[in-house]
This record gives structure tokens, sequence and C-alpha cells, in this order.
RNA sequence: GCGGAAGUGGCUCAGUUGGUAGAGCAUCACCUUGCCAAGGUGAGGGUCGCGGGUUCGAGUCCCGUCUUCCGCUCCA
């Protein structure tokens, strides 16, 4: 996880928050690498969500919303507890959960007596407020998660995209948690990004869809984002550990550093939350049943999952350490469909004019297509060793003969075959070489609606 | 919030019994270099986390504070 971190920091991919002050925990910042590689994660998990399926359509809501939503989702209430410490053992318990005042009773772990503080509260969704007036203006709150946006939109989206069941809403947005304890990297942060989809079905099938969103996001992780299948596993929850929404949930896990942790969970709300809101607000939120001739409340199968912890299991699935005549070889293996830079661009000898200008005239020419630098700044093998540690499967390089023989070398990251290419078919021949990448061939999905 | 550890150039670190900061790598420029981190010359970059105290003098000692990391509690 250090190597990550520090490459990270290095290369520009991701920087702590507000750095020069000392930071401030469990907040990040995405540098130049960093914002395109989320950005292509971002878009591989909406082309599989939503461009290339006739059921899901998406969706923008805004962060903070009347506060009545977060009292209806139970957020409220689940979102604030009091907490008390034991100051011998250190263990922390839910004020709730003990059998009398913490004053009065023994510490449940340890046994001891006068060891517990008083009941605290702790607030783990964001305060703010809205009008500028803090006095006379009213609480609300920093989304805890994107769903509800979702929730609350059901009759807007359903009636104006004229949907049917089963269908989808999906939405990429920025959610926030007043986490005890960030940590590890950009695994667990106070500031988040969410992409999850809200997928509404007839209760009847609610365990057949359940299914199938199981196995298609495990199916999402391996030939979309290219994650290694044996370091990825499903976790279903116990009871005891499920959410106040769920009735069933499924992890996706991946083998972090520090060992098997949440990717992305896939729950069985029910119909828990369109009926809180629906009692909340008095708006009717169902659809009609033409098998029954009645308004029915659809049940909810959701694949939630973090963005910022896809970017940091991109960085470490892909991250390898080669030994190239006895030197270590830092290469980012990662999807080319997620690399920031497709293809750099670089003359074998930076001193000859002519080679720099038609390795830039080159360089312009691709980044039409796709994203392209040119860099001449060092060596040939120590460029080429820069752009392996960000990950870009592609370099170009121009050489004296290409003034010629009007070609030039194509060189693979993974492999560091050479290819030799006539200059002007060097941008087709690289986009027939990025469509190879199976996220960007596409995969067969359901467009009518059935369960495969 | 509790316990432990740590904060010196972008990174990894050195700084001797307190005497107003160094190295390697990285970055940049020029030369060299003809396909996988070669070499040469030079340059930029640090209020030593922050504040206060002791002292003629503090990166070095004392107090406070902030931040980070590890563990615990929590994790929708």
């Amino acid at each position: 996880m250090d190597v990550i971190a520090s490459l990270a920091k290095r290369r520009g991919f991701v920087f702590a928050s507000s750095e020069i002050y000392g930071g401030i925990g469990g907040f990040w910042d995405y540098g130049p690498l960093g914002v395109e590689l989320k950005n292509n994660v971002k878009a591989a998990w909406w082309r599989a969500m939503v461009r290339l399926r006739d059921d899901v359509v998406g969706l923008d809501a805004s962060i903070v919303m009347n506060p009545r939503v977060w009292e209806a989702s139970g957020h409220v209430a689940g979102f604030s507890d009091p907490m008390v410490d034991c100051r011998s053992c250190k263990h922390r318990f839910r004020a709730d959960d003990l059998k009398g005042p913490p004053a009065e009773i023994a510490c449940p772990n340890c046994g001891q007596r006068e060891t517990l503080t008083e009941a605290r509260q702790f607030h783990l969704m964001f305060r703010t407020h809205v009008g500028p007036v803090e006095e006379s203006a009213s609480v609300a709150y920093l989304r805890p998660e994107t769903a509800q946006g979702i929730f609350v939109n059901f009759a807007n989206v359903a009636g104006t995209a004229r949907r049917k069941l089963p269908f989808g809403i999906a939405q990429i947005g920025k959610s926030f948690r007043n986490e005890i304890t960030p940590g590890n990297f950009i695994f667990r942060s106070r500031e988040f990004e969410q992409m999850e989809m809200e997928f509404f079905v007839h209760p009847s099938e609610e365990d057949r869809w359940f299914a199938y969103w199981v196995a298609e996001r495990m199916r999402w992780w391996t030939d979309d984002l290219g994650i290694a299948a044996e370091r990825l596993r499903l976790r279903q929850h116990e009871a005891d550990e499920l959410s106040h929404y769920s009735r069933q949930t499924t992890d996706v896990e991946y083998l972090f550093p520090m060992g098997w942790s949440e990717l992305e969970g896939v729950a069985d709300r029910t119909d828990f939350d369109l009926k809180a809101h629906s009692a909340a607000s008095g708006k009717g939120l169902t659809v009609f049943d033409e098998a029954s001739g009645e308004q029915i409340t659809p049940f909810v199968i959701e694949p939630a999952m973090g963005v910022d912890r896809a970017v940091l299991t991109v960085l470490l699935d892909g991250y390898t350490e080669d030994q190239v005549a006895g030197e270590k070889r830092v290469v980012l293996r990662i999807k080319p469909s997620l690399a920031p830079v497709k293809v750099a661009v670089m003359p074998l000898l930076r001193n000859r004019p002519e080679l720099v200008e038609l390795g830039q005239r080159l360089t312009g020419d691709l980044k039409r297509r796709m994203a392209a630098v040119y860099d001449d700044t060092a060596s040939i093998g120590k460029l080429y060793r820069r752009q392996d540690e960000i990950g870009t499967p592609f370099c170009v390089t121009v050489d004296v003969e290409s003034l010629t023989d009007g070609a030039a070398t194509i060189r693979e990251r993974d492999s560091m075959t050479q290819e030799r290419v006539a200059l002007s078919a060097v941008p087709e021949r690289l986009t027939a070489l990025l469509a190879g990448d199976a996220a960007w061939a596409g995969v067969p999905r359901p467009s009518d609606g059935q369960i495969p």
C-alpha cells in the first residue's frame, strides 16, 4: 500500500488534501493522472451500467436535499449514535446496547467498574445549514449515500423516461461520511465518490434479480476493469451485519494488502425506501402491475460501489515490478481503456529539430483520437520507463529513418515488443489495438429485461 | 476518542555534546546519446509540521498543538 501511495503522490495520481497546511484526515485530491484514471473508471461503469443497456437510465441528483429525506430513510436515526467508551480496556459500545446507565454498570468487555464514560453523540452525517444566517437557517446534511437521490426521483424518472418494471436508475456522485477512522490511503475517506444503481423489480422477481446483479457485478470487475479473478471473491453478509434497509447483501471483495475488504455491495433493499418515502411525503411511489391490476411498490436491488476504492484497486492490482537487465522496471499493467495516457510519442534523438517536429505533429494527430502526449526530455530508455510506471499502453518512436521511410515504431507496454508502422497508419493502428481491449469490445447483456 | 510511533527539499534519509541545513534519487537547462532508467556540466527547490519557552544562539532541550501512520471502537 505504501508503494502505491508513494507512486500515486510522485507521479501525480493522488495528493493529500490541503497538504501545505498539514493535510486534513480523510480527504484526498486527484492529480493530473489521477483524474484521468478516475474518469476512465467512471466511464467504464457508466458504459456497462447505462449506455449498453436498455433497462437502466442515468441521474445526477443534488448533494444537499431536504432533511426530511434522511429522516424518512432512517439515516438521521442510524447515523448519530450515542457511544460509551471504557477507559480501562478501550472498548466502545453503543449506549443503547448497554444494560444500564454507564456510571452504574461494569464494562461489558473487561468487567471493570466506574471506567465507562458518559454517552457522547457521534454524528456520522456531515451537517450544514441552508441559508446564510446560521441561527435562522435550517439544518441540512451532506448526503451519506447517493441512493436517496434516486428514490426521491423515482416517480419523476419513471414517468418521464416511460419505464416499466424492471428498470434501473444509475448515478455517480460524491457522498460524505464523518468516519471515525478514515484510513488505508483512499480506501476509506470522509468525502468519496459513489456509483450506485437502484434496480426496481416486481416483488416476485426479487431473488432472481439479486442473483443476476451479483454475478453481473463480479463480471464487471474482472472483464471491464481487468482485476485479477483470484484476488476477487463474493461474500454474503450474516444476518447481524445487514444494514437497516437490507434483506440480503453480497459484497464483492478484493484482497487488499490489509486483507479482504469490500469493493462493492449488492443489497436487496426490498421496498423499504420507496415505502418510507411514500409514507413520509404522502406521495404514491408505486407502479401499475398489469398482471394483478393493482398498484404495487417495486422491490429494489442495489449494486453500490466506491469510485475511489476502484481506482485504488486498479493501481494495486496493476502494479508490477519486472527485472530488466538487472534493473527494476515498474509497470502499471492496467487495462488500456483505463490508462490516463494511451500513447506517448518520443523522438529517438531530441537534438534533431526535424525529428522533434515530426513527433509533435504526429502527437497532434493522435490527440484527436486518444489521450496522447509528447516527451523528449530524456533518453529513450528512461522515457519508456516513465510511461510504463503510469500504465501507458503504447509508445511511438520516430527516428532518423522515419524522415526517409515515413514509418515509426510502436512499442507495447507489457511485452516491450515493437512493430514498424507507416506514419500515416499509426493512428489507425493504435485505434485498432486499443479497440482490442475487451472493455471496449462490449459484452452481451440482457437488453429486453429478461433475466439471462 | 484511546494506546503506540513519526513529522528535515518532490521521494528516501543524514544532521555529531544546541553554533543560523546536507546527500542520493527525482525535476529543469545545455552537451552527449541511435531503442529500453548510460555519461558530463550546471541550475532550481527546505521559514527543519505549527506556536510558545529556555539560551548570546534551537533541526537539536522543555511545554503545548496540529497532522500522518499502525492497532482498537465504528463503518449503510
